[in-house]
DNA sequence: TCGATACTGAAGCATATGCTTTAGTATTCT
DNA sequence: AGAATACTAAAGCATATGCTTCAGTATCGA
């Protein structure tokens, strides 16, 4: 039997879900490990039904998995869209820093032993 | 004589402005090197009012650092708000797989060799 | 069985976002 | 000087977001 795959998540939700504290705080709680909806809105200074709200965006951005038992539903994170916002960002990162190596390396080439003098402007 | 330091920029924000493809696709084209706010609008189907307003974003950020010499205003990325993002994803994943390893560890020795016979789940 | 628990769903509302268009201003080029 | 370039500023508008409250429904526990 094949196993649940959760649509992959695109970099739009996943970041727009990131984008609020209350969803982050939610997610550094499931760090912790699998938690109850009641159990996330506890530290939060909301309603239940603003948690339940924020919790199906972390589900849309497929940053959060949840399962019913009872009436009892568990959260837990999924790192599957984490590392992909992860990997984006670090790759745009690394581009950077590659390119600011490369221009190093063409002024020291071209104008030898100028910033070891540290000259500004 | 003291270098301008932009305010430290926080989480909120910077994942906003990366929630927006517009908005990624000019961080995009600024780890190619710095560009005028023209050249960024270039390739988006918007005006360039459009690209300006998605711009204040991505300077509120802290992502983007604008200057401007003449008519023209110059964008670099900054790369300090992107490593903040970067490593507020990796803490949190690296938390849950230690998570995860110290689950392992405490089923490998409840029951032993049970993680071998590849349960599902 | 009956009350408490754990959500679920919908409506309502203030504010934020993502554009557009129109109308500028400041520079640079010819 | 006059035209083209590169933004800048503001208003307007449709839709999205982040809550709230109120009114359920489905378990679970005594």
């Amino acid at each position: 039997m094949l196993q649940y795959r959760p649509p992959p998540a695109t970099l739009d939700p996943i970041f727009h879900a990131l984008a609020d504290p209350a969803r982050r705080g939610m997610l550094e709680r499931l760090t912790l490990g699998p938690a109850s909806v009641t159990q996330l809105a506890e530290p939060l200074p909301m309603s239940l039904s603003a948690v339940v709200q924020h919790l199906a965006v972390l589900e849309a951005s497929g940053l959060v998995r949840t399962q019913k038992v009872g009436r009892v539903r568990t959260c837990t994170l999924d790192t599957a869209a984490l590392t992909r916002a992860e990997t984006w960002i670090n790759e745009r990162r690394v581009a950077w820093e590659r390119r600011l190596d490369r221009l190093g390396e063409y002024l020291a080439q071209t104008k030898p032993d100028d910033e070891a003098r540290g000259g500004d402007r």
